[in-house]
RNA sequence: UACCCGAUAGUGUAACGGUAGCACAACAGAUUUUGGUUCUGUUUGUCCAGGUUCGAAUCCUGGUCGGGUAACCA
């Protein structure tokens, strides 16, 4: 476990407030958070804004911040979720001070809901669930009060009791909080607050049958736990006047919710329900795919926790619902990664060069620097022969136009190699495909300088063939083609919008060969290229590296500027 | 057709009644043995209309636009 992350300097409204509290004293200046995820999917991007604010804010005010699990629906959730949070938690770096469930709480709140009853504010509903929902009305038509809604206290707690005896069977009644059927608010129009569940709990196992809603749960939680702020989506503002309710009916400890806007990013799909559904339409290989949004997703492909709080940080909260674009991501994978990487020289689309007038079986190694950005991290030898390999895309036979890698008859530099220019082209007479490109070096170059001190406009990286390692590389890009995945109308069948090249398999890339000592998890950057790391299914046999991000590429841009 | 919330450059965010900043993106240049990095510079903004005030992005009123809300989900 690395140490605590520095607290965030970025200001938003909820240190705002939070400093308005300590300032007139309203939480005894304590700062106490939580996240509060349900155990039924892995967590994605959009958790760990969630988890950086909550933790980064107990971190910023010498506070403290809960992992608590809101497992309140045992039909949906299951411990492989609760494992995969843990971990997922963790990667960020961060660590809980306690770790609770809300099924700790079954007990006390069933205890709240007979105290509910009996000061009349809560009662046992026997109609179908469609009858619930015709008397509660719509948006703009007010509910009416159903035919139980009178029953007395005794009836209730008589009822209550025996749901939770198990005398009923699933749907039978529900209890519900007493409130106002002609509220504005939906959330306040009689809640539900208990419903029947003959299921097995994943920690409770089958001591219930009567399950509490999230909206009977989630306050009492916070409350037990002497939350200060609880801090949560935009999507429960409505909920928040039935969560002021539920607490001081009852003159508990009262925490205050906070609403914020959730993250949106360009070309990615957040919602858990249509990820399962990737996952279980084998659209991606599983919760971890390296496109998936998800944080094992994105440490597999090789993100890093310092470049995820970073993001966090930059991203900022407010309650204005907004799109992120994908490049500020992007962006802040490269910054860390750039720092600590070290490069090494991969060839992904290899083009075979023939050094004509380097001895046949001469080998040399030339000294490579590992990080420019890093002297610390000192150099490594890189053997150069006559057969070497180099990208096919540094090679035009007719160059385009601000195009200055190697075509015929010009000088390019080899990285930490020699100048080499090229003097023909060597092609399969039946297809006309460019299989060969001979060259000749200059021996005084070596090194890449020439002591004549002529320049070169482009440095190109390679392997030598004869010493270079096969590897496979994936290739990955954005998942989605559409920008704003909300734009998809509902119904329209939204796996239309998947980028079809979000993954490109090569299967045999040429590596450099100091690359070979790479364990799963390693990462460093190929030169010119991007960042990759070892995947998780790498062998020695069969090495397998993942592209985390490309570097950023001026000459692409030149391209797609002319092309469009 | 109800209620709640929001609106600052292309995008995301800061300014808390007193000079509209920052990051990313874009564009131009310098440096560079990665068309990377780094550095310098440029372009672009307070949704609209009123009001309060010496002074409004900020406060008030009205509008416009956007988001959320009618699971026995969270």
């Amino acid at each position: 476990m690395e140490e605590t992350p520095a607290p965030s300097s970025a200001t938003n409204f909820i240190r705002d407030i939070i400093d308005a509290d300590n300032e007139s004293g309203r939480f005894d200046r304590r700062v106490h958070t939580r996240f509060p995820p349900e155990p039924n999917g892995y967590l994605h991007i959009g958790h760990a804004k969630s988890i950086c604010l909550n933790f980064g804010l107990a971190i910023k005010y010498g506070g403290q911040c809960n992992l608590r699990f809101d497992d309140t629906n045992p039909t949906k959730e299951d411990v492989e979720y609760v494992d995969s949070i843990k971990e997922d938690v963790r990667w960020l770096g961060f660590q809980w001070d306690h770790l609770f469930y809300a099924s700790d709480y079954f007990e006390t709140i069933f205890r709240f809901a007979e105290t509910l009853i009996a000061k009349g504010l809560a009662y046992v509903d026997s109609c179908s669930t469609d009858e619930i929902r015709q008397l509660r009305g719509t948006l703009t038509v007010h509910g009416k009060p159903g035919p139980w809604r009178d029953r007395t206290v005794a009836e209730n707690l008589d009822l209550f009791r025996r749901m939770r005896a198990g005398e009923f069977p699933d749907g039978a009644h529900v209890l519900r909080a007493k409130i106002d059927l002609a509220h504005t608010n939906m959330n306040m129009r009689d809640p539900l607050l208990y419903r029947i569940r003959h299921a097995e709990h994943h920690r409770t196992g089958n001591t219930w049958c009567i399950y509490p809603l999230y909206d009977f749960t989630h306050g009492y939680s916070d409350s037990i736990e002497r939350i200060t702020h609880s801090i949560c989506t935009l999507e429960f503002e409505n909920h928040r006047p039935l969560y002021d309710w539920l607490i001081d009916v009852l003159e508990l400890y009262h925490p205050q919710q906070i609403e914020f806007a959730r993250l949106n990013l360009t070309h990615m799909m957040m919602s858990k329900r249509k990820l399962l559904e990737l996952v279980e339409t084998n659209s991606v290989s599983g919760w971890d795919d390296p496109r998936m949004p998800t944080l094992a997703g994105i440490r597999r492909r090789g993100y890093t926790p310092e470049a995820m709080r970073a993001f966090c940080d930059e991203i900022g909260v407010t309650k204005f619902n907004g799109l992120t674009e994908i490049v500020v991501l992007e962006n802040a994978i490269r910054a860390d990664l750039n720092k600590r990487s070290n490069r090494a020289m991969a060839v992904i689309n290899p083009i075979k060069v023939v050094i004509d007038n380097y001895p046949d079986d001469l080998v040399e190694e030339l000294e490579a620097v590992n990080n420019p950005e890093d002297p610390a991290a000192g150099t490594r030898l890189v053997p150069f022969s006559k057969v070497l390999y180099i990208e096919r895309d540094d090679f035009m036979e007719i160059p385009a136009k601000q195009f200055f890698r190697l075509s015929p008859g010009r000088e390019v530099r080899l990285r930490w190699g020699y100048l080499i220019t090229c003097q023909s082209v060597v092609k399969d007479p039946s297809t006309d495909e460019i299989i060969e490109l001979r060259c000749t070096y200059d021996p005084l170059t070596r090194g890449g300088n020439a002591p004549d001190g002529r320049k070169v406009k482009s440095t190109i990286h390679w392997v030598s063939a004869a010493h270079a390692m096969t590897a496979e590389v994936r290739l990955y890009d954005h998942l989605f083609k559409l920008a704003d995945v909300s734009e998809i109308p509902e119904g329209e069948h939204w796996k239309n919008w998947l980028n079809p090249a979000s993954l490109v398999v090569v299967p045999s890339a040429k590596l450099e060969r100091s690359l070979a000592t790479f364990k799963p998890g390693d990462r460093c950057q190929f030169e010119r290229l991007g960042y990759f790391c070892v995947d998780k299914e790498s062998t020695p046999g069969k090495p397998v590296f993942n592209r985390t991000v490309t570097l950023k590429d001026e000459w692409t841009k030149i391209q797609k500027k002319k092309g469009s």
